[in-house]
DNA sequence: ATGAAAGCGCTAACAT
DNA sequence: ATGTTAGCGCTTTCAT
C-alpha cells in the first residue's frame, strides 16, 4: 500500500512554469487587491484543483508559526457537563476556522501535566483548561511561555489569568435558603473532596447559610473522593438514611454525585421527597424522565464555552488585558 | 507582551559548541545504542533541562511527515453515548503516545465534509469517524489518500475500510420478541429517519419480527427528522397516545429520542410501565433516577472505543488487512 | 563519535 | 506582475 506523493505547491508551480511565491499567494487568498493577474490566479486555482492538490497545514504552521488549533483540558469529556461545554467550545471555535484538540485530566495532577506539556509542544495556538486541584505550577508554564490561556469552571486564585465560571457561592446559598424557608432543618451537603474552589464555593454556599440559621450539623457535610466516589457516595448515603435524625434533604455539589447519590437513595429506600428533596448542581438532560421534583441549578453551559473562546480570540489576536466572566445561574424546580 | 524567542535545537548546539544533529539524537531518544559518547549525551540533557527546552512537535511532523495525532469525528459530543465513546477513544489513544482532534457533524454532510478536509490537511495519521449519512464519497478522500481509517457505530456498506459496531439487527429482533412473548402487541418504533445502517437496522429487526408475529402496524413506525426532532417526537407521542387501539410498547432507536419520547409521554400523562412500556437501545446513567422499569440495550461503549484505537494503530503501523468488528450487545432489565 | 547539509512544504520579504 | 530565496525547527543521510 503506498502512498503516492501529495502534491505540493512546487508542483503546480512547475506545471505552469511559475513560481512557488506566486501559486502560493493565490492559493492562500492572498492573491485578490494584490499583484497577481486575474488570469494567472484563475490558472493557478485551476490546476490546483485538476491535480486534487491539498494544502499542508503542518508546513504551513511551522512557518507561519501559528496552528489554527486549541487545546482544551477538561476533566472528562464522558461527563455531559463537560461534554456540553467541550461541544459548544467546538462549535464556537469552528467560527473562527479553529480546531480543537481535547484531553481528559481525570482531576489526576499527573495526566493534566502530561496535557499542557503535549498541547504546548504541540504548539497550540491558545488553551482552555478546567483546573485540577494542586495544578497552579503548571498553568504557569502556559503564562510563562504567553500562550493565551482561559480557565472555565474553576481558576486559580494566584494565577493571572482569564476565567469564565459561574457564581457557585451565592447560588448554592440561594438554593440552602430556599430548602430552609420550605422549613426544610436537617440538610446534608455532598461534595468531592477536592481542593478547586468551584466546589470549595459551593459547599462553603452551603455551610454559611445553615450556620446564619444555627442549622448546620458538620456530620452533614460528606466529602467524597473522586477516585472511590461510587463507594464513598453509597456509605455517605448509608450514613444519611441511619443518621439518629431524620435527614429532610440532600444537596449534591455536581451531577455526578447527584447521579450515583439518588441511585443509592434509591437502594436503601429513601423516597423522593417525601423522605428527603434533592438539589442538584447542574441540569440533567434526563431529569425529565426521573419525574421526580428536583431542585436544580442551572449552568449557562452554551454562553460559557462560546465566551472562553471568545475571550480567547481575543487574547490570540493580540490583547492583553485579563477577562474574568462569572455567569449568573439559575435556580430551577422540575415539577 | 512579548514572546521570547522559544529556545530550539540549534541553541543548545551552539552553547555546547556541537552540531545540531548530534542534539537532536540525544533528544529523540536516539543516542542509546548508537554513537554519542555518554557524556556528551549527558551533558546535552543537562543543557536542555537548563534552558527549558520544549521541542517543537510541528517542526518535527513536518520532517517525519507523522503528527502523531489522530482525528475523530462523532454527530455530536454533548450525546452521552458519543462523549463515552469518544473518551474511551482518547484514553486508549493516550496509551500509543497519540493526540486527538475531535469535531462533530450534528449529521450534518457539509459539516462532516469540512471535518474531513480539515483533518487531512492537518495531516492526522489516522481517523476514527461516525459515518453521516449520504457521505461515502467525501469518507473516500481519506483511503484514497491511503489515510488509516476506523468507522464506528456505523460503516459504509460500500466503501472498503474497518469497522466496529454492533449487532444491532439481532439485538432489536431479540428485544422485540421479548416485548411480544410477555403478551405486548401493538408496539411502536420510535427512530431517526436518515439512512445509517446502525439505526436502519434496528429499525429492520423491530419491524421484521413484528411481521413475523403478524403484529406489524406501519402506523406505528414513527420516522423523526434530526434537525426538528424536539417537534416531531411530540408528535409522534401525541399519535401514538390518541391511537385508536391502545399502544402496549415503545421501541426508542437510540438514547436521545428515548430521552425526549419519555418526557412528552409523561406530558401525555402515559404512565411507564402500566400504559406503555419502554425500550431503549443505549444505557442511560441515568437510568437510576428514573425509577421505572426500562428495558435497554447495553452497548460495550469501552471495548468499541478501544478497539477502533487498536484497528487504526495496526494500519497506522502498516498493516493493510481490513478489519469488521461485530460487538455483541446484552439486552438489559432495569428494575 | 560527531559535523555538515539537505530537505519536509509553505510563507514572506526582497528582487526584478 | 511575478520570480527568488531565506527561513520555520527538526530529522536523517552522508561525510569526516
Amino acid at each position: 500500500m503506498k502512498k503516492k506523493k501529495k502534491v505540493s505547491i512546487q508542483d503546480i508551480a512547475d506545471k505552469l512554469g511559475v513560481s512557488k511565491g506566486t501559486v502560493s499567494l493565490v492559493l492562500s487568498g492572498k492573491a485578490e487587491g494584490s499583484r497577481i493577474s486575474d488570469e494567472m490566479s484563475k490558472k493557478v486555482k485551476e490546476t490546483a484543483e485538476e491535480m486534487n492538490y491539498q494544502p499542508n497545514e503542518i508546513a504551513r504552521s511551522l512557518s507561519t508559526g501559528k496552528t489554527m488549533t486549541i487545546g482544551v483540558i477538561v476533566t472528562d469529556i464522558s461527563n455531559e457537563f463537560f461534554g456540553n461545554l467541550t461541544f459548544h467550545i467546538q462549535e464556537q471555535a469552528k467560527k473562527y476556522g479553529y480546531t480543537v484538540i481535547t484531553t481528559n485530566t481525570n482531576e489526576s495532577l499527573d495526566e493534566f501535566s502530561n496535557a499542557v506539556t503535549t498541547l504546548l509542544n504541540k504548539q497550540v495556538d491558545g488553551i482552555i483548561f478546567v483546573p485540577v486541584d494542586n495544578g497552579r505550577q503548571i498553568a504557569e508554564k502556559i503564562t510563562r511561555r504567553h500562550i493565551p490561556l482561559v480557565q472555565v469552571d474553576r481558576f486559580y486564585p494566584n494565577l493571572e489569568a482569564n476565567y469564565v465560571i459561574v457564581d457557585n457561592y451565592n447560588v448554592s446559598a440561594k438554593a440552602t435558603e430556599h430548602l430552609i424557608k420550605k422549613g426544610l432543618k436537617k440538610i446534608a451537603v455532598v461534595c468531592y473532596d477536592f481542593d478547586v474552589n468551584a466546589l470549595t464555593e459551593r459547599r462553603r454556599g452551603c455551610t454559611d447559610t445553615l450556620s446564619k440559621y444555627k442549622l448546620l450539623d458538620s456530620n452533614l457535610i460528606k466529602n467524597i473522593n473522586y477516585q472511590d466516589q461510587e463507594e464513598e457516595i453509597k456509605l455517605a448515603i448509608h450514613d444519611l438514611k441511619n443518621y439518629p435524625e431524620k435527614i429532610d434533604a440532600v444537596f449534591f455539589c455536581s451531577r455526578k454525585v447527584f447521579i450515583t447519590g439518588v441511585r443509592y437513595m434509591y437502594k436503601n429506600a429513601i423516597k423522593i421527597p417525601e423522605d428527603m428533596e434533592v438539589v442538584c448542581f447542574d441540569k440533567i438532560d434526563s431529569f425529565a424522565i426521573a419525574n421526580i421534583p428536583i431542585i436544580y441549578i442551572e449552568q449557562p453551559i452554551k454562553k460559557m464555552g462560546e465566551k472562553a473562546v471568545d475571550v480567547l480570540m481575543e487574547q490570540i489576536k493580540g490583547s492583553d488585558t485579563i477577562k474574568q466572566c462569572v455567569f449568573d445561574t439559575e435556580l430551577m424546580y422540575m415539577n
